[in-house]
DNA sequence: ATGGTAGACGCTCTA
C-alpha cells in the first residue's frame, strides 16, 4: 500500500466529528492535514482521534480557523503559528516531521472581496510571509508536503465557470500570482502532475446550490518538492464526502507516494 | 429572482 496524504478542510471539527471518523475507518490514510477545525486545544476531540489510532498535533482556536495533522506515526519537531508579525494570532499554520517527510498544514486567509481594505490586503501579505517561511522549511532538506485550504483557484481551469468567479479573491491575478510564487520556489503541484484539468473541484460554496449545479472550484491544493513528487504515484478528491447529510463544503483531496 | 447555507456564538461574524 503506497503511504497517503489527505488534505481536507471540515468546517468545524465538532460538527464534522462522526464524519472525519467515518473517513479515517473507510480510507485508512497515513497523515491527514485539517483546516478550520474552529475549537480551542482544550475542547479538540483527542480520545476520538486517539482511539482511531491515530496521533494529533493541533493548534487551534476558538470560533474561527485552526488546523490539526492526524497521522498514524508520530509527529515530530512540531511548529504552529506562521512567523513574521507578531500581532497575528490567527491559527493558520502547523508543521511537523512525519514519516521522514515535513507535512506543512495551511489554512489561507479568504480575503472576502478584492476591494475589501483589510482583509484582502491580509491575505496577500499572508501569503507573502509563507515565502519566507517556505524558503528556510525547505531548506532543511526534507521532502516536503505543503496541504490546505489556499483559498487560490490557480488558474481557469480550476473553476467549473471561472466566468462566475473571475472577480472574486479565489481567482484574482494577486493570489494567482503568489501561488505561481510558490511553486517558483521549487514545489510542484502534486494533484495536477497527476490529474488533468479541468478540476478536479474540490469545494462548493453552500450558498445558491452550488454542488447541485456544479459550481465549484480547486481551491485545496498538496504542494512537493522535486523528491516527493518522484516518490508520489496518483492523486485523488473524494468528491462523495461532499454528498449526504451534513458535509463539510470541501472535499478531501488525496496524494499517495511510494514508501 | 439580485436571493440562498452552515457553523460558532450570542443576538453577528465569517466563509
Amino acid at each position: 500500500m503506497p503511504l497517503s496524504l489527505v488534505t481536507w478542510n471540515v468546517n468545524s471539527i465538532r460538527a464534522r466529528h462522526d464524519r472525519v471518523l467515518a473517513f479515517l475507518d473507510r480510507h485508512q490514510p497515513d497523515i491527514v492535514c485539517l483546516q478550520e477545525t474552529k475549537v480551542e486545544d482544550d475542547a479538540f476531540p483527542m480520545e476520538s482521534i486517539t482511539g482511531a489510532g491515530y496521533h494529533a498535533v493541533i493548534h487551534g482556536q476558538r470560533t474561527y480557523n485552526g488546523v490539526a495533522i492526524l497521522s498514524r506515526e508520530p509527529a515530530e519537531n512540531v511548529h504552529c503559528g506562521l512567523p513574521g508579525d507578531p500581532e497575528d494570532e490567527q491559527a493558520r499554520l502547523i508543521a511537523a516531521d512525519i514519516a521522514g517527510m515535513r507535512v506543512i498544514d495551511i489554512y489561507v486567509p479568504n480575503g472576502k472581496s478584492v476591494a475589501d481594505e483589510e482583509k484582502y490586503p491580509y491575505k496577500l501579505a499572508w501569503l507573502e510571509r509563507l515565502q519566507a517561511f517556505l524558503k528556510e522549511e525547505i531548506a532543511r532538506g526534507l521532502p516536503l508536503a505543503l496541504c490546505g485550504d489556499y483559498n487560490i483557484a490557480p488558474t481557469d481551469e480550476d473553476a467549473a465557470y471561472p466566468e462566475r468567479w473571475a472577480a472574486s479573491v479565489l481567482c484574482h491575478e494577486k493570489v494567482r500570482t503568489a501561488f505561481q510564487g510558490m511553486l517558483g520556489l521549487g514545489l510542484h503541484d502534486a494533484v495536477r502532475h497527476h490529474l488533468d484539468a479541468p478540476g478536479p473541484l474540490t469545494w462548493w460554496d453552500y450558498r445558491r446550490l452550488a454542488f447541485p449545479k456544479g459550481d465549484g472550484l480547486r481551491i485545496d491544493h498538496i504542494l512537493v518538492t522535486e523528491d516527493a513528487l518522484k516518490r508520489s504515484v496518483d492523486a485523488a478528491v473524494d468528491r462523495d464526502e461532499r454528498k449526504g447529510k451534513q458535509p463539510s463544503d470541501h472535499a478531501p483531496v488525496f496524494v499517495y507516494f511510494d514508501r
